[in-house]
DNA sequence: ATTGACATCCAAAACGTTTTGGTATAACCT
DNA sequence: AGGTTATACCAAAACGTTTTGGATGTCAAT
């Protein structure tokens, strides 16, 4: 039996009133009665009750976090890194983080419903946003507190941090015209998601820029896994013409790629080149090292979670939108001439 | 404003007492009472509030999860899969999954202690048990539930799972000796890590049985990132007399260990042989893929959920212990003779 | 007419906090 | 003396549930 603040206010002989001022450091509290309730309160190890002071308080100093994984598991790092930087700078906050686990389809309003009528949680984060995304229609219409990694099509009065995928991909185009890789493909994941259509953009633009085409054949569609990363690119490469570079939209699938251009003996980076996007921690250690582009996760994470925090504790938000800015890293999968980039 | 109990009970011209005995099903209610209650619920959207569901109730059906990252960020695939386990099932199971981050040292326990002292959690998922393992310790003394996924020294008087770490590397021995693979090494974890002499014993002993020494000198330890499975392969492959076999106690320092090999410039399976342990869903994808001990992560998460859960309701558990035997999964890391495996 | 059984209902207490709207006492001015 | 001010305290209500321990009414059996 934990104690409350009942037990200390029959200790200390004043009411409980006085000895929850006392905790709270009201200056209604004589110091000597304030020493002795902090110091009976050590003494019996007391710890408010976390539910009874939501119930009272009418807030749940909790952030709801639902993973939107498609398969059995998640095995993305993004979602990990993702994670951590939210888990870390709410905990710092003195938030808790509630998280679950629900794939995109009919369930997945429902699992909202839970947190958000419930009382459960005082906001949520959401990522990986669809054009239409039926998860952040249900929190606008519920008024409920979010922010997003991401945007939808169309409606934008809601604040989210986005990354410019369009201009991450122009680097990936401006890096592999450079290096003579002409004959480019691209593994795109689910048109429905937001950014698919940003980072194809992008492709084609960057692409355009230097006088060449996106052959629309050339684009296939992955989920975002290694395995689908090699089967689309086996595909790819069994084409009439096969292409030179391969354009992964996220790491893990450039990695399944990477096998299916080896598995057909031609040498990453020389016959062809492959690039990802995310620098998850893994793309510096796959063979050869993966060309690809840097999304800070790990901060836009935290960078979310405080924002949400503002938002819960009614602070105005600096910027209602924030777009990032990502970059190039430079490795072997598109060849050895990297200090070619470096140098400009 | 959500609606409460009290809003049904006006518009049905019922108590508030009636009300919550109609929605939970008790048998001293009309039938007709309970059809109208269940519709004006429905009407006005009710949603228990959780908080003072908890309270009342003294159970928060809310397990934690306390993840021990050691950087800042914890990009190991291992958590994440044991995340996705733990959280489906959770959920599946109508429980809420909080979950934290804290680094080993002397602010964990703190960690702990909020969620158990503040009644936030009903139990706690302990993962990546250290030797003297002060979460264990504090968690029976506060005699609180809990299941661990792996053991810790002397004391047993706990349920956890935990895997026979020293079975899969003698599955590793008996592979590497066979292939002519004999002048192993190995990259060890910290040794506060109880699977860490487990894993280093089955290992010694797996190769003993085969007539072999591991030298003492050519185990090191690495943190269990790619990073230090680099830098520490580095260094075994500098020594007079190089190993020509790195079992590396995690697929991620087994990546960082491949890296290390053919940046020296050996072909990884041939002249070197190397191998992982959780078989992690990247570690099919390496170059060459790897060879590595499977454990069923995202079904130990599962399983440990359903236990904790178990735990918490009373039911008394099956089996306090559970050791699970981990299999071996032959890629080319340790050369293309793999067949030869497969067929005894 | 009682008694007992059953069906249906509910007031009040409880869970552990915080907040509201005070009261009592002492001290200090006029 | 009366009035104001400051200090220290607290009873009660409230948050939204669930549970306890009846109360009331009806009907059938004695």
């Amino acid at each position: 039996m934990p104690a409350t603040l009942k037990d200390i206010a029959a200790r200390v002989g004043k009411s409980v009133t006085t000895v929850s001022r006392a905790l709270n450091d009201f200056d209604d509290v004589s110091p000597e009665t304030k020493a002795m309730v902090l110091e009976v309160a050590e003494e019996l190890d007391y710890r408010p009750h976390t539910y009874a002071q939501r119930l009272q308080k009418r807030r749940s100093e909790t952030i709801g976090f639902i993973i939107p994984t498609f398969g059995p598991r998640f095995s993305d790092p993004f979602f990990s890194e993702f994670l951590a930087g939210l888990g870390n700078r709410a905990a710092e906050m003195g938030y808790d983080l509630l998280v679950s686990t629900q794939a995109p389809g009919e369930l997945e309003i429902e699992a909202y419903r839970r947190m958000v009528e419930g009382g459960r949680v005082d906001g949520f984060v959401v990522v990986r946003t669809r054009r239409q995304d039926p998860r952040i229609d249900y929190l606008i219409k519920q008024e409920a507190l979010f922010i997003s990694f991401g945007c939808v099509e169309g409606e934008s009065g809601f604040p989210f941090v986005d990354e410019d995928g369009a201009f991450g991909m122009s680097l990936i185009a401006d890096h592999l015209v450079k290096l003579g890789f002409h004959e480019v493909a691209c593994i795109a994941p689910d048109p429905e998601l937001t950014f698919t259509s940003c980072r194809i953009d992008g492709l084609r633009k960057g692409l355009a820029h230097h006088g060449l085409v996106l052959d629309p054949g050339r684009i296939v569609t992955g989920d975002l896994t290694q395995q689908d990363g090699y089967e689309q690119a086996m595909l790819l490469l069994a084409a009439e013409k096969p292409p030179n570079a391969i354009v992964a939209c996220n790491d893990l699938m450039a990695f399944g790629a990477i096998s299916a251009v080896q598995e057909m003996g031609f040498t990453v980076g020389k016959e062809v080149a492959i690039t990802g996007f995310d620098d998850i921690p893994m793309s510096a250690y796959s063979h050869p090292p993966l060309t690809t582009v840097h999304q800070p996760i790990y901060e836009i994470g935290g960078m979310v979670c405080k924002m949400l925090i503002q938002l819960i504790e009614g602070y105005p938000l600096e910027q209602e939108h924030i777009v990032l800015k990502p970059s190039l890293i430079v490795r072997q999968s598109c060849g050895e001439r990297m200090n070619m980039k470096v140098k400009n």
